[in-house]
DNA sequence: TAAAACTGACTGACTAGTCAATCTTGAAGG
DNA sequence: CCTTCAAGATTGACTAGTCAGTCAGTTTTA
């Protein structure tokens, strides 16, 4: 195995090595053409033809076509969840300081899928393979559990009403999430629809209301 | 072109000719297999094998594996927006009548995807290839622009605050209503979620709750 | 008895993964 | 500062397997 588990660089910056770059631009170029045409659509000679490198170079990098598409999910859920992690609540407080937390997370997030859109394509609608089919599953549920927490957490807090059930809103609002990023990215955008134009800010406050006070809200 | 555009069976009860029939056979293996195992993971030989005929047969009934994708995506995209446009409100009432018309419609739908599972499945997560991948996109923005027209409406009617962006809410219900969809039906389902277990009914109380009232809700 | 339905072996195109040969790099030794 | 040389990195033609689609011939139907 040479999984080489996502290096955090101590502190020496000279890093990312000739090897490491090679293999970053592999798995960005990977990612792209997976979330734009698709796995299965995806020839290793697609990709090794965008790097400008031989067929046997990617074999050099990676076990296998399936090795990158796992490692693609795995190392993009390292980093949503750490975005998700963020929005922990720790502190009591009122409710419009729940709404703006709640917003702040939200911008967070969306700001995240913008910046690795071909990511959070793989992740909403690639399931083409079994394994990565499994594993962007796997994502998923823990993107609803570490949401499920936060809601747990402001109801502790006397925020949240606590009546709901607690999975059945945590799964509806990551619906909603899910939803949301899927159609702000990449679409089914009706054509009169200002959503894609959005920014991530603006679409955060957007969907908060939403999620708050629902169509009857303020 | 031998479309066979959908003829709904005038009166003469006897149709279902031999013909039609093993015709759905072989949409209904399709639509399964393409869901279970994705479009690229099922070969035209698995559907026959299934179905107990050759090879050969299938390309009697159909032009080509593509084409059998599109029929499924066609046909089911109109039973579907049949269902929505149902909801589509011609009479003003209380807020509490327009929760129970819209619940009414969300039961309507949920029963239509649990009963179309392979179809929703393939609505929803299926795009391997670009063809079907664009004729899912064109039924999810005909969906979202059903409830547009019922948001609308029922702004209209004064049972709505008109002070909302009309896309945007729409296209906030839609996403909702596909994330809920697809949770419900074919996960990622969180192992302590009881929302697989639900009944149509039940989801359509839960999901109508948050869809007016949001997390902050009765 | 002719049209419709069906058969299944076959083809041709495609593509993940291999491998023996070659080039590059950088450190050790002179 | 130069040479050596082994590990690291790269090459691209090749293999082996897969699978959509074909077609000449056979059986069923009405």
């Amino acid at each position: 195995m040479k999984e080489c588990v996502f290096v955090i660089t101590n502190d020496n910056d000279k890093s990312a090595s000739k090897r490491d770059l090679r293999r970053e631009q592999l798995l960005a170029i990977a990612v792209e053409r997976f979330a734009k045409h698709g796995y299965h659509n995806t020839k290793i000679s697609d990709i090794v033809a965008d790097a400008g490198v031989a067929q046997g170079t990617f074999y050099w990098y990676f076990k296998s076509k399936e090795a990158i598409g796992l490692e693609i999910i795995r190392s993009g859920r390292e980093r949503l969840l750490q975005v998700i992690a963020k929005g922990y609540r720790s502190q009591s407080g009122s409710v419009s300081e729940m709404v703006e937390g709640s917003q702040r997370l939200l911008k967070d997030i969306f700001q995240f899928a913008d910046e690795n859109r071909y990511f959070m394509e793989l992740l909403l609608t690639g399931g083409e393979d079994e394994s990565i089919r499994r594993a962007s599953k796997e994502t998923r549920i823990d993107m609803e559990e570490a949401f499920r927490r936060n809601i747990e957490r402001a109801t502790e807090l006397g925020m949240l009403p606590g009546s709901m059930n607690l999975h059945m809103r945590a799964a509806l609002l990551v619906s909603l999430i899910e939803g949301v990023i899927a159609r702000w990215l990449f679409g089914p955008i009706h054509p009169n629809s200002d959503l894609a134009r959005l920014t991530a800010e603006e679409l955060a406050a957007e969907t908060v209301r939403f999620e708050f006070f629902g169509l009857l809200g303020i």
